[in-house]
DNA sequence: GCCATAATTAACCGTCTGGTACATTTCGCT
DNA sequence: AGCGAAATGTACCAGACGGTTAATTATGGC
């Protein structure tokens, strides 16, 4: 990628290809031909779709169409369907870890913040359905295609580091008990509101769709802070 | 889940479709042609190219290939690939519900049953990747199909029910607290050991294969155990 | 032995789909 | 203005893929 200072506008507002823009953030302001914004368009459109559909699912005709352009400039800008796939989760994945650094747990009690930590995390999951959807196809294929991208997995060990240090705090105040690998703790934590989003369609078709209501949300949601908080208690 | 030599027997019993099997169990011993052998054997392949590439990833020609008959057979016994797909879906639930059938807890103390219900099921998922693989892609077709087969949800409920007596017990001898749903206990459960599985290529990816090995799957099944008891303990 | 039907084979087909060839326009620069 | 490069539009294609046509063989009951 390496496209520098690219606004990665991955929603709906994005740069304009009008005859002009006078705004400042946007690259080329004023431009006929936004190339940036084209691409970032195409990865929005690709995200959703190998989302919704899978990589073999999708369809790069389908794609080409909801998008501004077309489906000449998605080969044009990159290269082939797997290359798209690969971006779009890249996207996907800048997009959520992103999110996540805005979460300050420093300045709270270890207990505090653990709890924040989990009701955040459950939250986010609940919110940003489209990435979980493409992290399951991701696992389908074995994640094939997030091993070659060197730039993720370099984001996540520091989702790992927040939780060292929270698990230290209350390791050292004498609130949770000791010899529990942080990684672990995350794998919980990832564990059940991964889950609570991954396959809300088929247990709610297995069992109805009562934890799929407000209120059965709100208790999964204090059941999951509960789990792990009764779980790394002394 | 081996690829080797079929045996699958999802349905009732086949048998091969050699010059002759002199065996008991099978219908129609010794004929040239077995029907039912085809079937299963259709069913068995189909499952696992599901499973492996999704249900648009696989490929007819593929299974057929795969098979001991041809792709014209295929079409003969289940229409199109649609519903190939949901009755390996069937096939699949049908298998894994039989052996969870075998799993006796009336007779334990609430807490030892819960705590062998929750290492079963984790066995049980780890043992069955394919079956978790196609939830994770009926997951993400939003359970069109899954929705089509009336006689997988009455399966389900059993489950439920299983836990329903086992916590009333425990929370009659006191050992449980009160208030909690069994559906949601039995989220939990499925939820810490469904991921497991189902995310285990993702996680391994970003955070390392620790978790994978056999020390790292102890410490997770004993880590999924804790989590359940202490939630429900008092 | 004969027949209706179930099971099976092999070649074939229309369309969908990822990907391209080529001509054309737009842009920054001088 | 004019030039080379980047960006784009149009039309197209070769192969893959789901599905089928039509003819052939096996099977069990009578």
């Amino acid at each position: 990628m390496a496209g520098g200072v690219i606004a990665f506008a991955l929603e709906k507002g994005m740069s304009m290809s009008g005859t002009q823009a006078p705004d400042k953030g946007s690259p080329r302001a004023g431009w006929k031909q936004d190339p940036e914004g084209v691409r970032a368009n195409i990865l929005a459109i690709a995200l959703e779709e190998f989302s919704t559909n899978g990589l073999s699912g999708a369809r790069m005709d389908e794609i080409a169409a909801k998008t501004k352009t077309s489906k000449r400039m998605i080969y044009y800008y990159f290269g082939d369907k797997e290359s798209l796939y690969l971006k779009a989760l890249e996207a996907a994945y800048r997009k959520v870890r992103q999110g996540e650094e805005e979460l300050a747990l420093d300045h709270l009690p270890p207990k505090d913040a653990l709890e924040r930590l989990v009701e955040f995390t459950f939250d986010h999951h609940r919110n940003n359905p489209a990435f979980i959807r493409l992290v399951m196809i991701e696992n389908i294929h074995h994640g094939r295609y997030l091993e070659q991208s060197d730039e993720i997995k370099s984001l996540n060990r520091a989702a790992i580091s927040k939780i060292e240090t929270l698990y230290s705090r209350g390791v050292a105040d004498g609130v949770f008990r000791m010899g529990i690998e942080p990684l672990r703790i995350h794998w919980l934590i990832s564990a059940m509101s991964f889950f609570n989003v991954s396959n809300a369609m088929t247990f709610s078709m297995l069992f109805g769709p009562e934890l799929q209501t407000a209120d059965g949300q709100g208790a999964l949601r204090g059941d999951v802070r509960e789990a792990v908080l009764r779980f790394v208690a002394v």
